[in-house]
DNA sequence: CTGTTAGCGCATTCAT
DNA sequence: ATGAATGCGCTAACAG
């Protein structure tokens, strides 16, 4: 920066204030210092600004996959919202497991961000005090937590899935089953099969068959390798739901390779609402979750408190949308 | 971390020791400090060390974007790898533009990264002096450029396309046609479809049948759209090949749907290997590319530079696996 | 093995 | 509108 400044024949400051919008500087200035800083192929350096600005002008944000199109989704609501603060995200993946999110935390809170964004609510006690500690805005994502760090923007994954399974009901099916991941690694995934119980007994209806199968994420494959457990157990299953669309998926394609005609055979419904339930044939019935919004939302509001410099606030809970896509798979 | 070091009763720089590992320190003060840094719960600011010592810790890595299970691949080989150095990845998504992709790539040399991972060889001649100055180690990824800027990891789309074309026409097929996005913004889409009207050239056969179809990503939708335009044109299309398995699975699907058979009626070939393409019915037949291995080669080289100090280096280039895998699609 | 001194490259604060 | 002094929190380099 001092030579651009020689270049430039000012201060040091000067060319500082030059490269940050909004503080004045005559134009004629900031035309030499422009020039010189094009010349030199200068690029302001912002670990040392952060330094002494005490605003790193990072957010970070953590989710269980980078490989998930509903997680990646999150992911481009959060950048996008965060592009014109100049906000820079920090992106991390725990693999679904609270261990290797307990680093992440402490790698990034290593990095001093402005605020952080969870995926879910299950976190390791060191992670809860490290973040108390941190001082920055918290927003836990996907889920409604029992015991809420600071802020929420999620929806209820029982609620949702309680809703998917009393609209299948309302259409004649009687015998459910759920396939899903084991559950202490995956939150969203025990409180989906938890919604499932549940609704079953609310309606009253004999208990859903349950195949849990491996750890997540729960990919296409097992999801069609669960389905031929389901259906050697307990061949009258009428209707199957699967934690998410990908093993959903993969459950009908199984099916169909077996010469089973869905939905008549058996009827298949997913969770998320992925691209593939929409153009396969027959599209699978799902639940639309707003991933993007999601993001967006989480971001808005770190950006709130940063930005604005808002204060107090609770344990704000801002609830996201989740509809019902009925397709030709039920 | 002064706080710290009173109450651990050492000085500042006995503490910055102590957490970093590899450096000596008695056993004794260790354990006093490491207490201290319970107790307080503090978290080492790397953003102040790293202007210290001149080295941040960061890799940059962008690629077009993050909600494709192929570069998110590539991104999980570059995370993997970055873990045991203690480097951090700095990732961004360009939306498959170079105007995007010279915004990113100023956004992350402010932050001073010491390597730097991109997508393909398409860059702003700004971007390209940007990077130079920077002084850093570069990796182009996922193409051979025409002009590599320092090293490249990945492989000719071009000839893997044209290896696809000739494992189908060794097969029989005579009547080609191509799906992919316009050519000026996803330079591996241009490739692979350059790599297909050789290859056709090459085996002497009438000149294939090109569809293109909007701006990248093209997706499971369009790629159903394209196969309508293609079979609207030239209904005796006998095998599509694809710029992605997305869109030869959209292709797959809506063939379904209009009841032809596949691959009796219409073969159809997609390029990635995506899960979908293994377990749809028919599978389909697609380029398997070490989208994985393409990220860890990446990150394995920069480390090389920035750890291993190793100074001269040409531009090398270093070829990455594909392989047709067939399936029932053709 | 531990402490002291100095400085990383900026932005804050106060001057002018 | 511009400049000068100061310090952000840490680590390199050297001393002991």
């Amino acid at each position: 920066m001092a030579d651009v400044a020689n270049r430039a024949g000012v201060s040091a400051m000067t060319v500082s204030r030059a490269l940050k919008e909004g503080s004045r500087v005559s134009k004629a200035t900031r035309e030499k210092i422009m020039a010189a800083v094009n010349d030199l192929g200068y690029v302001l350096d912002q670990s040392a600004g952060s330094l002494s600005s005490r605003k790193t002008g990072f957010v970070a944000a953590i989710v269980p996959s980078i490989n998930n199109s509903n997680f990646a989704d999150t992911a481009r609501g959060i950048t996008d919202e965060l592009e014109s603060t100049g906000l820079q995200l920090l992106l991390g993946y725990t693999e679904y497991t609270t261990e290797k999110e307990e680093k992440l935390i402490e790698a990034m809170l290593r990095r001093r961000p402005e605020g952080i964004i969870l995926t879910g609510g299950a976190h390791t006690d060191r992670a809860r005090r490290m973040l108390k500690s941190a001082g920055i805005p918290v927003v836990e994502t996907w889920e409604l937590p029992a015991k809420p760090i600071d802020q929420v923007v999620g929806f209820s994954n029982e609620e949702a899935m309680g809703l998917l399974v009393k609209t299948l009901a309302a259409k004649g099916y009687r015998k459910f089953g759920y396939i899903g991941g084991t559950t202490s690694r995956d939150t969203r995934g025990s409180q989906r099969r938890e919604g499932f119980i549940k609704a079953i007994e609310e309606l009253g209806l004999s208990p859903g068959h349950l195949v849990s199968f491996g750890v997540p994420p729960i990919s296409i494959e097992q999801g069609g390798q669960a389905v031929v457990s389901m259906l050697e157990r307990w061949p009258d299953t009428e209707a199957v739901l699967c934690v998410s669309d990908l093993s959903a998926f993969g459950a009908l394609m199984e099916c169909q390779r077996r010469g089973m005609r869905v939905p008549e055979d058996i009827a298949i419904a997913g969770f998320g609402d992925y691209e593939v339930a929409a153009f396969c044939h027959p599209g699978i019935t799902t639940m639309n979750v707003d991933c993007y919004g999601i993001g967006q939302q989480a971001a808005r509001r770190l950006i709130q408190v940063i930005r604005g410099g808002e204060k107090k606030r609770g344990q704000e809970i801002f609830l996201t949308a989740y509809r019902v896509i009925e397709r030709g798979s039920t």
